[in-house]
DNA sequence: CAGCATCCCCGCTGATACTG
DNA sequence: CAGTATCAGCGGGGATGCTG
């Protein structure tokens, strides 16, 4: 694979790129749920800012992570070709991830979108606000 | 919008830009879940390719989503400002959802995200098997 | 240290039925 | 047509405890 990620060509029709996502049984749906859920946008974002970590050091870095889901979530990404898992076989267990040519891809854009919302917030916030007003009357 | 969504700038020590993702209470996370969600990314994307649309046609379009589930998030967007919805007076009720700016920002991010997902998918599907074969087979 | 197994809860989700 | 309300089921996800 290359090197840019290439997106945002959207003028040419969506649906002839991709008539299927809307199909309930879309393949790819499943693939995208992984990168973009709760923890794997973290994982992601965690190892394309600091390259190679161990599973402590992921665990640490990401907030409010339990040891199940980190083992989880990256065993699903391992299992998608997003990252690699390297199991050095010393005595105390040293596992190291690293993403893949693939994983710092799917990572680039799941933080280019992280990003956007965060850079977003206050209009959303505000939308929120607005709405809220709209709905419980006065406030 | 402009022409370009502006991705992989990822030069720059993500850490910077967004300090906070990795907390456990960061605010822009739900955001993201919004429209990350499973009908979420649908409905932007059908939003995006069709322009505005009633609430039976996106039901049509979008394969498999209950009333109720896409009742909820187009409620979810348009509290977070992604959509608007207007009501027209009439008899038989008619109601038309459109994206906002800001809705056409994310629905096109969203989209990049799912298609390369798309086009992605033989690579992942490989490794899948490869992951798999690893596990059970000859491993 | 890494991570699997188990238990358990609650929230998302869908099916059904009702209203404006 | 475009929702809301209610109920029931399933699975995500956390806490704990145990192994290599």
């Amino acid at each position: 694979m290359s090197e840019s990620v290439k997106v945002a060509a959207a003028d040419t029709p969506l649906s002839d790129l991709a008539p299927d996502v809307f199909s309930a049984q879309c393949e790819s749906r499943g693939v995208l749920e992984h990168v973009v859920s709760r923890w794997g946008v973290l994982v992601l974002a965690a190892l394309l800012d600091q390259g190679t970590q161990r599973f402590s050091a992921l665990r640490r870095r990401i907030g409010g992570v339990s040891e199940k889901m980190l083992a989880q979530t990256l065993q699903t990404l391992e299992r998608d070709g997003m990252l690699v898992r390297e199991a050095k076989p010393v005595v105390p267990p040293h596992v190291e991830y690293t993403l893949t040519p693939l994983g710092e891809q799917a990572a680039r854009q799941v933080w280019a979108l992280a990003r956007w919302t965060g850079e977003h917030l206050p209009e959303v916030l505000a939308a929120r606000a607005a709405y809220d007003t709209r709905r419980n009357g006065t406030a």
